[in-house]
DNA sequence: AAGACGGGGTC
DNA sequence: GACCCAGTCTT
């Protein structure tokens, strides 16, 4: 038994987080907090559980929904592949396990949007089996306790194995969660508080003041700028929308018909039954907003607003699906951050 | 092995 | 504005 197991467990006793929601709820709602937690916050992530939850209390509720009213949930949260994927596991629970969350470690792993790191936890946190995470939290707590540098493949193998060698033999769920939540709170990228942590006497970046250079950060490549259009076609209270493709961002959510530049959108326009894009005064019916910056993680877009009031409501017959909603009523659907503000500035 | 995939928080 | 975060999937 590592001394390192053994500090860290007692102070997650005395210092770590014990009213999270999804604690104490089972591996369907562990299940479901790993999932939000992937690449977002504690903070981020509480109203979007507990709203979830109350929607689908029971996998089997989620596995008969639609995977409309999943995203719609997911809605805000981002990397909504994530959301699709937890469907399609709750669908898969349902039809192979009734619905009963699946015991084995293999069997996690196989469900889609779960990897090696998120079934570990599960079996952990809900079935309390001894195994090892490494998410981005311990990444940064056992290299800085190791002192291990890098980013290559070859890196994250040696902290596997140390996260492995560190377990320990008992309090497996708590020592999990003590992982966590010192790196959340305690071992944070910067200022992190070493006086306060319960290792720092073997701290291997904290003994030789590589605290600060410790994780190595991966080198990042600039980011392009490109520009789109957005397409705010109205008739009255009523929008016209466009779902995505499954694949790629915003993938199966619903948002206004995006183009390149004006001229694509004009000659799309040009193929439906709007009438004009003249006006009896001879001036355009376009009417462009000002653009705004939307961040992705390797790319921006810089999005160009285009309101056309129309009279009738024309019937797009691409391959694509779409829709015309009522603009409160698709605040309340499947829809991307800037989609969700472009509406809610129409009111 | 590298790139794709969102959005919010922090400094 | 740059950087970070409870990763997984695709190519």
């Amino acid at each position: 038994m590592s001394n390192f197991a053994e500090r860290i467990i007692v102070w997650q006793q005395q210092h770590g987080r014990h009213n999270l929601p999804w604690q104490d709820a089972g591996a369907y709602g562990i299940w479901l907090s790993e999932i939000m937690l992937q690449q977002t916050q504690v903070s981020t992530v509480i109203p979007y559980y507990l709203r979830f939850m109350a929607t689908f209390p029971d996998i089997g509720s989620l596995a008969n929904a639609s995977e409309e009213r999943v995203l719609a949930l997911w809605s805000g949260l981002g990397y909504y592949a994530r959301g699709r994927n937890l469907h399609r596991a709750a669908k898969i629970i349902a039809d192979q396990y009734q619905g009963v969350f699946p015991r084995l470690y293999e069997q996690i792993l196989e469900l889609p949007g779960i990897g090696r790191s998120t079934a570990a936890a599960i079996c952990a946190l809900a079935y309390f089996e001894r195994r090892a995470i490494l998410d981005g939290n311990v990444k940064r707590v056992l290299s800085r306790y190791c002192g291990f540098s890098g980013w290559s493949g070859e890196y994250l193998n040696l902290l596997w194995l140390q996260a492995e060698a560190l377990l320990p033999n008992h309090d497996i769920a708590c020592y999990t969660q003590a992982l966590m939540d010192m790196g959340a709170t305690l071992c944070k990228r910067s200022k992190p508080a070493c006086s306060a942590c319960p290792v720092q006497q073997s701290c291997h970046a904290f003994l030789t003041g590589r605290i600060a250079e410790l994780p190595t950060p991966r080198p990042r490549k600039s980011i392009p700028v490109k520009d789109c259009h957005f397409l705010l076609l109205l008739h009255g209270d009523d929008i016209l929308l466009e779902k995505r493709p499954e694949m790629g961002i915003w993938g199966g959510l619903w948002c206004m018909p995006q183009f390149d530049d004006m001229q694509a959108l004009e000659s799309w326009c040009a193929g439906l039954d709007m009438g004009s894009h003249l006006d009896k005064h001879g001036k355009s019916c376009f009417k462009q907003y000002p653009s705004f910056i939307h961040t992705f993680t390797h790319f921006k877009w810089d999005i160009t607003p285009v309101i056309r009031l129309v009279n009738r409501k024309p019937k797009p017959t691409q391959k694509t699906e779409h829709i015309w909603m009522n603009i409160l009523d698709a605040e309340k659907s499947a829809i991307p951050t800037p989609v969700r503000k472009l509406l809610q500035h129409l009111n």
